[in-house]
RNA sequence: GUCGAUAUAGUGUAACCUGGUUAGCACAGGAGAUUGUGGCUCUCCUAGUCCGGGUUCAAAUCCCGGUAUCGGCC
């Protein structure tokens, strides 16, 4: 049985169904980020309240805390979080950028766990253990990601670290299905830093190998826009039509359109929720700070015909009060309102889809958007 | 009426006693940043010495007068 199936295209836009243990999703989807097993500020409940049903969790990070095991015993991460939904797990390759990072060597990498300060090896094996008892729905395999400005040798070192620990991933991954009896979904991540060659090397061979879907990972991590998208470019092109992509960390609302276009179908990133706490708002008008005095006796909700419990609810005068005093509720609120725009904004995309006009709407959005 | 204290960006204050960088800081105001999350974070900009005179090479700072505010006493 197939786990994606397309179901309509507008030259390379798609709308896919993701076939999952916890049930069907269809693309695109944004992934809202609930590292710790919870958004910042936002719980299951509200993503439910914002009807949001895909999120990403950290294996390397909850097994900090709680713990995979302690997971499983609760029934799993669905269950654990009460959350109904499509549950993505990062491998915590990205976390190599972090501080309590303590280095790597070819069969895995070093953390510190900072609750602790004990030492924690994750290597491509106990990684896929850790995922498959947290119970995801989709689990990444491990990567070694290459900082912004690395070497050319150390970029290519690290892609090279990245395919066979995706082989491993992929190995041990199958039999440790079997073992837990287990429909969770493996996606491999291409790697390659800016380097084209590198990345066109790396989406062919992650593409030979048998993961249920392909992320581009390394990306937006500090290099201008350029970058991002030459290197996206270099590998999306050799990745096949046929499985799920996913580019890791993107977005801007525009980035997130502009990689629909390229057959993107899976995106997360924390930059919706960590705009919203430092108070940028999303409209289809582009930006607003609403931190500013302008808003201060706004008596309209963020975005008129936005359904989010903010602005069914609130005012940005309100809310613009809200963060002013420092309530945390104004967190909230405004985190919730920047993910359910995303939301719609791929509905909206969708239905472009549908009628084969997703070219037209996103430049339409984009004007818009970026109109001042 | 009288004696005293105080007067610095929109607001609150620092520098005054002991004259000497570009008058500092916080909030407010404006423009931005933020992309597989240990942090309601970070960057830049706007804006000020009550008024008048004096001393001095040099005054927010010392002196005199005015005005305003606050307080004490009649």
């Amino acid at each position: 049985m197939k786990n994606f199936e397309i179901i309509h295209e507008d030259n390379k836009a798609r709308i896919g169904i993701l076939k999952t243990q916890y049930g069907q999703i269809e693309t695109p989807i944004f992934l809202a980020v609930a590292t710790r097993g919870v958004g910042k500020h936002y719980t299951s409940m509200d993503l439910i309240a914002i009807d949001h049903n895909s999120i990403i969790s950290n294996a390397l990070i909850l097994n900090f805390r709680p713990g995979s095991q302690l997971i499983e015993e609760m029934g799993g991460l669905h269950k654990f979080m009460n959350f109904n939904g499509c549950i993505f797990t990062d491998c915590g390759g990205f976390q190599a950028s972090r501080h309590f990072f303590q280095g790597k060597d070819n069969t895995g990498l070093n953390f510190l766990n900072p609750y602790n300060n004990q030492k924690f090896k994750i290597t491509p094996k106990s990684i896929m253990n850790i995922q498959l008892e947290i119970g995801s729905d989709v689990a990444m395999m491990l990567d070694d990601m290459a900082p912004y400005g690395a070497s050319y040798d150390q970029a290519k070192e690290a892609m090279e670290l990245t395919h066979k620990w995706g082989k491993l991933s992929l190995d041990f991954h199958n039999k440790l299905k079997i073992e837990k009896n287990s429909n969770q979904m493996l996606f491999g991540i291409v790697q390659g830093n800016f380097y084209e060659d590198l990345r066109k090397e790396s989406a062919k061979y992650i593409s030979s190998l048998n993961f249920d879907g392909i992320a581009i990972g390394g990306v937006a991590i500090g290099e201008p826009k350029e970058e991002m998208y030459m290197a996206v470019n270099s590998a999306i092109v050799h990745l096949p039509r046929e499985k799920p992509k996913y580019i890791m960390g993107l977005g801007t609302p525009l980035d997130i359109l502009n990689m629909i276009e390229k057959g993107v179908d899976v995106f997360d990133s924390v930059y919706p929720t960590k705009v919203a706490r430092h108070n940028t708002l999303f409209t289809k008008d582009g930006l607003i700070y609403l931190n500013r005095g302008k808003h201060k006796n706004d008596n309209n909700p963020i975005e008129k015909d936005c359904d989010c419990i903010a602005c069914l609810n609130y005012s940005r005068a309100y809310i613009n009060h809200l963060s002013k005093i420092e309530e945390t509720s104004a967190l909230r609120l405004k985190s919730l309102h920047n993910i359910r725009f995303i939301k719609r904004m791929i509905e909206d995309a969708k239905i472009a889809i549908k009628e084969k006009r997703f070219k037209e709407f996103k430049e339409e959005f984009t004007k818009r958007f970026e109109k001042k």
